[in-house]
DNA sequence: TCAAGATTGATGCAGGTGCATCGAATGCGC
DNA sequence: GCGCATTCGATGCACCTGCATCAATCTTGA
């Protein structure tokens, strides 16, 4: 008799969460030894940093994250307090804002790269060949897309995280 | 020039994380809808309704699911206080104490698998042939196995989560 | 047998998250 | 041009989490 979800679903559904979580919390215990902060800062400060003038609407922001509105909206104001990035007024809608990424921020984005990317070599490169890797992209995007399209995902480095 | 963690290794990182969030907020979603408490009460159930007497030392517990030793106390607290688990005192160990399920609680877990294999099946078993899911299992436990040995898993209905 | 150290479980505190809601500004339809 | 629905971003509240630490008990080794 078969099962609705079957016994092989289940299992990889499973895995899904157990492996991510496990591979999370190591690469963000590893950031944060070595005295950075989350990776949500880190996608944010990427996102900026590629973005045309270094700077992003937060709602654009939210669109790449993947992150709720108010949750964008704090973490803008913990990285300002931080002076990793700054609101700018925006004269075509005055309801919005600009959020522009500073040299501080950029530079901090570039050190946490050579640690998050360590970390990422550590907890998933070495473990798999690199065809491997590209075989399991493949599995993952089929189950990517639904409850919402995929984000663009830039390729080069990388951002990711909840 | 090769980069460290190769353009596919990073990829595999950002679907992983991204991926499961998605999925997972899905699955989530799909619980709260149906009025059903979150799925970290469901693996505690479920760790509890297959445990010999349906009680197992709250130790026993944060070990089968990976959640720090705080979060598993006040987890029970509050199962107990929906009355779907008990404390129990420990006699051999005057420290410890043993969490046993209760009928409601036994109840309460079949009722959310209903629901929870139904959006497994949605979000997973639907998008992926079972040789695919087989698949997906090998390549993920293949990053399991670091900082600290993969949990047994037993067969059947799934634990899982955080 | 007793002191030192390990283990079990609880908790105060600071901070993060989700939810609902708010005010401001915009755009759309008429 | 006016009003109403929509969008943008902020925030009060409740709750959850991580961290550090605590008290109680058990274990170990001299």
């Amino acid at each position: 008799m078969k099962r609705k979800p079957s016994t092989e679903a289940t299992a990889a559904w499973i895995r899904l969460m157990r492996v991510q979580s496990r591979v999370l919390d190591c690469v963000e215990q590893e950031l944060k030894k070595a005295g950075f902060p989350p990776l949500a800062w880190y996608d944010a400060l990427l996102e900026l940093s590629r973005a045309p003038a270094g700077e992003l609407r937060p709602v654009e922001l939210e669109r790449q994250m993947l992150i709720p509105q108010y949750s964008t909206s704090r973490l803008i104001d913990r990285l300002v307090e931080e002076g990793l990035v700054v609101r700018r007024e925006c004269k075509m809608d005055k309801r919005g804002q600009f959020v522009e990424i500073t040299e501080a921020g950029r530079e901090l984005q570039k050190r946490m790269w050579s640690a998050y990317s360590a970390a990422i070599e550590k907890h998933v490169g070495s473990k798999l060949s690199d065809t491997d890797a590209a075989k399991l992209c493949m599995l993952l995007d089929r189950l990517g897309c639904s409850c919402g399209q995929a984000a663009p995902l830039a390729a080069g480095e990388g951002a990711a995280t909840r």
